[in-house]
DNA sequence: TATGAATGAGACTTCATTCAT
DNA sequence: GATGAATGAAGTCTCATTCAT
């Protein structure tokens, strides 16, 4: 399996860096290559296109992603407390991966409708996970009973985006966690009972 | 002034055109001239060059837009009903032209950083048009008073973000006027005291 | 005659101000007509085309410039006299329009082979005269009796050429007409017999 | 180093032939590349731009001019016999290239002003030289102790070009080398004590 | 596996010239 | 005669991808 690989690892990694750095539209294979140490035609090796360097960053990084938060959410039965753990893990995974941040923000959100609908694809995952987070609250009589699913997962992610990409936007400069119980209490009491 | 002359819009709106259907990358300056019935250099007449097409375009639809707005609230004091005005007439100028939608809630934002930032400037007047509302809001007594105005703007903004950009992605299947009241009731059940 | 009227003028004097400020490969047909006040199709009313303004403008100025010669020549007999004439008015035409001199000197060399053939043709006359000065020298036993005459008349423009192009580069920051006495007397010492 | 690989000279000469038979401003990079046998983008991996060409050009043919020269000189300590030397190598440069010599002395003098800031540059080179001969020759007093070294060098350089231009516009119908004892004896005598 | 030199398609912009008024 | 808005051809350079070594 190539993504076992250590040099399948580095590329990405290298994309990662490269991008943030240079921004979307400056980020050359050739770049890429350099950062990761290999040659520009080893990356042709691991990936079948530029495309699929940036597809591949999206899945392998939020597929760990909700794989983590699902286990972290494993013991909650809550949807109040699920709904904080998921805020809190999104914030945290930001906050430690500044690179990755500008990333996925910002600059791979340049990418062309193609891209963006593959990225799509793996960000559904994610929403799955929020729908299923509100189901459960709706179900278990926690939030209001005629709650539409649908709004309420795109308004728990636009907030959550949102915030993100404004921290983003303004250098960071600020702590994204220290926003997650604010962000939390104002999606919780628009969803609540 | 060159705005005020017909070939001006004429452009733009040819802009948008070619934009929603071709694609921001696949959007040549030759296609906009020939949309517009107009030269390739004729464009330069009016424009400096690609970018002040694009900014140009955003300024023009989204300005009026929060003019038009602005001009909507004027008869209303509370804050929840100018929230609705708010989220109604956002919903409607996308329902309005699906060309539009499509160039502002996907393809302009594959521009790069520089018309992203002029871009931004324009959008700013939208949010602190947002924040007005929301101050306004905890000043009368009708929102929370410990209302964190900045997280409740980008709850607010990111929440009508999202549920345009899906609704758009899902190629404008549903009616997103239908949407507005129950985002509108979401939003509020979020916000108010 | 189209020569005789004043836009004529005024539009081959607005070019040599043009091509000397902005350089030649910046002197639009649009400044130009600007620089003359009037508008660009008027231009089309007095010259064939672009490189009839250049053209012209050569023959304006350096045909006006041969006959001044001839006429303060026409009382010398002496060789090295009409030598020292010829030095003087070359440099005293070029320190009287700074403008004229950058364009004849720099710019109008950057023109394509063909106006540079034209322009030749113009530069005959000049060197036809030179000609004539040195024929005369040798006819009287002042010049070299084995003198090359082309070959000659070659060191006595290129030097003099030579001479003028140096002091527009270095921004014509000497007086150039100082300089007329010490070329005559390095040419004449060459030349003479 | 780039410039030892073949394809960087492949490219030069392929640029002299190009600029030669279609004049400067004809002379694509297309064109180039097709004379030189290599892709458009492989130009770009041995020059930085179009004007790089060019200048390299004559930084390459040039500078091995002016050092071959003064190794011809360097057994000649006689300020004339240097100035035969000179006078010879540089007919004889021209002869040997047709192409060369119509890119010297004609086509690259249409290029740009920042083009000709660079190649001026190259061409001091060769106008210090000339000083150096001249000041020998007063030094050892061969030539006027009186000399306006400056002015000389003007009339020798300026000789040389008004005479090869004089060449090559004449379609080098003649022999230049057969010019140079001619042009040598009547430098020579200008200068001399 | 790994390399990296070579490829070549594709688009923005300028500006001399025209012509309807 | 005079205007000036409109035209449209034409060329440099980038960079994802390949393939001989």
């Amino acid at each position: 399996m190539k993504k076992d690989k250590p040099k399948y690892k580095m590329i990405i990694d290298a994309a990662v860096v490269v991008i943030a750095e240079n921004g979307y539209h400056h980020a050359q294979v050739s770049k890429i290559a350099k950062q990761a140490g290999v040659a520009d035609g080893t990356i042709y090796l691991y990936f079948k296109n530029k495309e699929d360097i940036l597809i591949s960053l999206f899945e392998e990084k939020m597929g760990q992603f909700v794989q983590s938060i699902r286990t972290r959410m494993s013991d909650k039965t809550d949807a109040i407390d699920q709904l904080k753990i998921l805020v809190d893990s999104h914030f945290n995974m930001l906050a430690e991966d500044h690179h990755l941040a500008i990333v996925t923000q910002l600059e791979l959100r340049q990418s062309n409708k193609d891209i963006r609908l593959r990225i799509n694809k793996v960000l559904k995952e994610y929403l799955v996970l929020v729908d299923e987070v509100l189901q459960n609250g709706v179900d278990n009589g926690v939030l209001s009973e005629d709650l539409d699913i649908r709004l309420a997962r795109q308004m728990v992610f636009g907030t959550i985006d949102e915030v993100a990409t404004s921290w983003v936007i303004n250098d960071q400069k600020y702590s994204i966690t220290d926003l997650a119980p604010g962000v939390h209490t104002l999606l919780v009491k628009g969803l609540r009972k």
